[in-house]
DNA sequence: ATCTCATTGTACTTATAGGTACATGTGAAG
DNA sequence: CTTCACATGTACCTATAAGTACAATGAGAT
């Protein structure tokens, strides 16, 4: 039984990380099934047998996302242990995107911003993979409060929504512009913000 | 031949608009013709008449959205003329979305998350909209800094881009929490940043 | 060798997207 | 009161989206 069921899981792998990658290169709109299945040199037959839908496909790969987040194995570290890594992280994600020379943004901001009211199942896995996200952010800014070095009107939870809203924000407008720049620039004054609430920071 | 267009230019105007909100509702991809067709209460031969195609409504709709923007007519005013309408522009932006219950993000970011290599127009027109706006935004730094109000490591163009990054980030994190928590955070995280650069600001 | 069930392949189906073709209406200028 | 250009309405049309139906294959258990 070890094997049994190895054949199709591979293929099962193969379309969702097929999928994930159109779905972040054009969003899930202008993602066929069609063209997930040509892409992955499948079928029909297979696409369906592993997933209920469209929909089932987007949720499955949103929990494979979440998986990479939550497991460390995603491109982007998101345990942070010192300011030096918040950095990191940050320019982690311009770097990604500047590797696809500017013409993708956030892969959970480009789903995010397509869904509409009738896509709540999506919304909702989008919003876990944020939350997920921004605990492991705060985890870093409670150890550095814990440590005495956060001043007092730092909020540990507020600082992490900061940094999601931000990158997401200069991914966004990053891809619009097709330039590099605006990411940049959002990225260091959202650091420099974020590090006037540690103590002893001289302003700006 | 006062009223000789008025009548199709009417019809148009009444296109763009339904379209406009579709847009901003549910995004160009899930925008079909038809619907606008049918929203705007018009048939295939007025919409084909006065638009060559989708994407050529889409130009036109941000066309529309362009010289609101420069006129002053739009819904949110980019003229600033001091720190509180500053204030004021970010919430102006948060109550709009607080008025559509969370549901929508910006127009402008929503079109931009959707376009593709394949959409090169548009994207163009994305990028024009927002070099306007970040030029208005930048005119307010450029005449506090005048005025001998900012500190010298203040960059006026920095901190207009800052701003638009900043909101857009907090209304896509808005539109997928559904929350407008996260977007107030954020607003109020960006104001104290800026006012950071103010001459005399006590830091944070 | 066969049975069984996961896996895969192919053909068909319905609805919608996006657009054309063409016919008709209408109102102001001549 | 005709005419011509703008304006509107209706009927197509082709490609694609999303999904179904069902047949065929193939590897481990018996």
């Amino acid at each position: 039984m070890r094997t049994r069921f190895a054949r199709g899981a591979e293929t099962r792998l193969r379309i969702i990380r097929v999928a994930a990658d159109l779905f972040h290169k054009q969003g899930v709109r202008a993602t066929s099934p069609d063209e997930v299945i040509e892409a992955s040199r499948t079928g029909k037959g297979q696409f369906y047998h592993y997933f209920r839908s469209k929909e089932g496909l987007i949720h499955e790969v949103l929990q494979v996302h979440l998986e990479a987040i939550k497991s460390g194995t995603a491109l982007v570290k998101y345990e942070l242990g010192s300011w030096m890594d918040l950095e990191r992280w940050f320019f982690a994600q311009v770097e990604l995107q500047k590797s696809f020379g500017m013409t993708r943004g956030c892969p959970f901001g480009t789903i995010g911003n397509e869904v509409t009211e009738n896509d709540e199942l999506i919304r909702q896995d989008l919003s876990l993979i944020f939350e997920v996200v921004k605990s492991k952010l705060a985890v870093f800014f409670i150890r550095e409060e814990s440590q005495g070095r956060l001043v007092r009107a730092a909020d540990e939870n507020r600082m992490a929504d900061f940094c999601i809203a931000a990158i997401q924000g200069a991914m966004l407008m990053g891809k619009i512009t097709r330039s590099s720049q605006v990411v940049e620039t959002m990225v260091r004054e959202a650091l420099a913000h974020l590090k006037g609430y540690r103590t002893g920071s001289k302003k700006a």
